[in-house]
DNA sequence: TTATCAGATAAGAATCATTCTTATCTAGTA
DNA sequence: TACTAGATAAGAATGATTCTTATCTGATAA
């Protein structure tokens, strides 16, 4: 649970003016975990900030990516989709039911990076590896669970 | 080097009809290792073949992907990029050079395979995984080379 | 050969998420 | 209080993609 000081914090220390826009469209997308789309962050907050526009969650999402606060999340449809998770962690992309849930696993993301450490790449440098998992759901009502 | 024979081939196997758009759509595609954008594979095409137009590319790309003969390339931006190598395959995303290049690594696929099997995951079932490695280019004159 | 028919293509209009532009607003500072 | 830089609102512009419609093509049957 991040509390509005929390986030305000976040983005002072990233150099940003702590608005109220800002404040809001963050905590927004800090509360979601299905790596929402502009549109539904937008849908999300104008409720609360009715004059609050569409180009501001844009440009605001653009900001906390640009600050390192917030992540893209790549797909292959048209959509962009933001992740204010920074932990490492990979993605299941749940194909039938369009979802793309998070996937924490440190023994998994150790047991790669060690792998590609010993590896030979020339000319490369190396700075982040992600998993993506495709799956199907199985249930469409339940929820996925990962042991 | 895909004979044209080969190409045409695999389209009817496929059940699709083997027309010239089609042949010349796909073989440029097969020849591309850079996970070309529509509108590279259009413009690329179109010098042997003026009357072609980019609408044709668009719905040719989705009908292959459609037959399974070809696959999308995930990325953060909003341009479609597509891949005819069906192999399992990862991904390098040199940031810098905003190329995207191969890395084919049986070991590795393997690797995570087996460990992702050992877990229990209720109610998915996983169809692929994918490594996005995220790199930046040290020398951008020369190529990437994986020992 | 000719007619028919389904599927493919060309051309351009429509769509829609994103980006850009401009004017206005706001908070901090002198 | 006035000034200033940065942020925001509103809406226009952009551009890749999708859609629509008419035309074309190639296979098949009469």
């Amino acid at each position: 649970m991040k509390k509005l000081t929390d986030i305000k914090e976040k983005l002072l220390s990233a150099n940003l003016k702590a608005t109220h826009q800002r404040l809001v469209i963050y905590e927004a997308l800090l509360k979601e975990m299905s790596h929402p789309t502009v549109e539904f962050l937008y849908e999300k907050v104008k409720k609360q900030n009715p004059t609050l526009s569409l180009g501001t969650v844009h440009k605001t999402l653009d900001v906390l990516v640009e600050a390192g606060l917030v992540k893209r999340v790549s797909s292959t449809d048209q959509i962009k989709r933001f992740d204010a998770n920074l932990e490492k962690h990979n993605h299941i992309y749940l194909e039938n039911s369009k979802e793309i849930i998070d996937y924490q696993d440190e023994e998994l993301q150790k047991l790669v990076m060690e792998y590609l450490a010993k590896k030979q790449f020339k000319n490369i440098e190396i700075k982040d590896v992600q998993l993506q998992i495709k799956a199907d759901k199985i249930d469409k009502k339940s929820a996925v669970e990962i042991a």
